[in-house]
DNA sequence: TGCTTTTGGTTTAGCGTCGAACTAATGTAT
DNA sequence: ATACATTAGTTCGACGCTAAACCAAAAGCA
């Protein structure tokens, strides 16, 4: 598990590092939180983060791709991928069609609908984040970056 | 709103500033997800996050404080609020009096029940940062941590 | 071939959050 | 003093997510 060498073995008083990482992830909560509820209010067709983050993902990385390998890339139940996917075909942003060598799985294609919205979403998002960069600066989240992206791949794959 | 100088006004490719952002915002919603789950299944009493949250406010800035103090400090609706300390008055971690001097107002106070479970949680939390810190190190966290506290407090003041 | 296990995806129940409507207590103005 | 407006909390309906039960197609194996 972990090793605790010559220290005490159980603090009763919450030490400095106790303190600095539930800041961190106290911090992360609220931004993650703040930023869905800013991210939605200029989403267009009602859509939703996750729903957003589909489409952006397929744009980016490539369509074609099965119900499993979007729960494994956002990280979400079965289920909820499930209704996300459904709220975008009744949106007529993605096309599905069944796998002809497997029969169980659905493959997910953007429809030129779902490209032109995921395009007209990303230049709404772009000008809120004008208003960050001028703020922040590009090198504060060039800085962050990285860590972030250590911590959650650590969390991912070191679920208990 | 925001300066575009002599650059293109609404470039029809992401920029990479833009794709840091979106990113970096990517990175912290799942963390703040996968934290969550993690924190939830150590926690005592079948506790959710956001009561362990509150108590844990309480314990570290004095309890004694208002129903709408909390929904600020938590950033939440009222009615979540509500819901979270009608559960923690349930597990009897908390009491509720009336304000003398204005009938509408509740101030909830930590019972020694409330302390002790709070302490146990902290305890447990602690053990999972072990295995955190043993991977990252404290400085990671350290460093992450002013600029996450300044864009967390940029999203809030600047709420739409 | 026929039976069992595994795997991809859907459905359902429970919970938390939000937003909006609502209630109750206080403040304000005439 | 009475009427109106504001403020503190609660309640309600809708929705997303989780976990678990469920269904159907495929794979293993006799």
């Amino acid at each position: 598990m972990s090793k605790t060498p010559a220290t005490p073995p159980l603090p009763a008083v919450p030490s400095a590092a106790e303190d600095l990482l539930f800041q961190t992830f106290n911090e992360i909560g609220i931004i993650s939180q703040l930023a869905t509820a800013r991210l939605e209010r200029v989403l267009p067709m009602g859509l939703r983060a996750s729903q957003f983050s589909i489409l952006n993902h397929m744009v980016r990385l490539g369509d074609g791709r099965t119900h499993q390998a979007l729960t494994n890339a956002f990280q979400v139940t079965k289920g909820a991928m499930t209704n996300n996917l459904a709220r975008l075909l009744d949106k007529g942003l993605l096309t599905m069609q069944v796998d002809l060598l497997d029969g169980r799985v659905k493959r997910y294609h953007l429809t030129t609908d779902g490209r032109r919205v995921r395009e007209e979403a990303r230049l709404a998002i772009g000008l809120g984040y004008d208003e960050l960069l001028a703020e922040f600066g590009q090198q504060d989240f060039a800085a962050a970056l990285p860590f972030l992206r250590r911590l959650r791949t650590y969390l991912d794959e070191h679920r208990p």
